[in-house]
DNA sequence: GCCAACGTTGGC
DNA sequence: GCCAACGTTGGC
């Protein structure tokens, strides 16, 4: 059973075009316990992820991708010289996680966040949710649909 | 660049 | 275990 998600990266640091050329990412980087346990807990290989970019105008949905490869250890933890570091981890306790997803399609438009926001068939996409900021999250079946559609108008 | 909302840390 | 201080996220 395929399950649905939405991930943001601020595109200066890996956009939807960095993927399109690499094929495939590790999404390292995610240093939140709730985003991780989502990775290592419930993303199956297979499962189809809407890719946001965050921290850019416009926010919004900009493209797709399917998870590749199921949880392993974020291998960044340890790396000193990774701006993800984190002296609490380390090979034999890697503390993160990350699934490895492949580019599926980019988008021919951005949905944007007031997009996403103003749209009634969305409601109660966690994305929309006030103060809500995690950077992994799960999508409804409907809405992920909802937002595919949309993406071809 | 500002700042609201949230998560984490660490003293007690 | 509480909670103030601090750091981060991310829209605007």
């Amino acid at each position: 059973m395929v399950s649905y998600w939405l991930m943001k990266s601020e595109p200066e640091a890996y956009s939807i075009d960095d993927l399109a050329d690499e094929k495939k990412a590790d999404w390292d980087g995610v240093r939140n316990y709730q985003a991780r346990n989502f990775m290592r807990d419930e993303m199956q290989v297979g499962d189809l992820v809407l890719f946001y970019h965050s921290n850019t105008k416009p926010p919004g949905v900009v493209g797709l991708c399917r998870v590749c490869k199921e949880a392993f250890p974020d291998y960044t933890a340890w790396d000193r010289t990774s701006k993800y570091f984190d002296p609490k981890a380390s090979e034999d306790k890697p503390i993160w996680m990350m699934v490895q997803v492949e580019f599926v399609e980019k988008f021919p438009r951005v949905i944007s966040l007031q997009e996403l926001r103003d749209d009634p068939k969305l409601e109660g996409l966690l994305l929309t949710k006030k103060g809500q900021r995690l950077s992994v999250q799960p999508v409804e079946r409907t809405h992920f649909q909802h937002i595919r559609k949309l993406a071809k108008k």
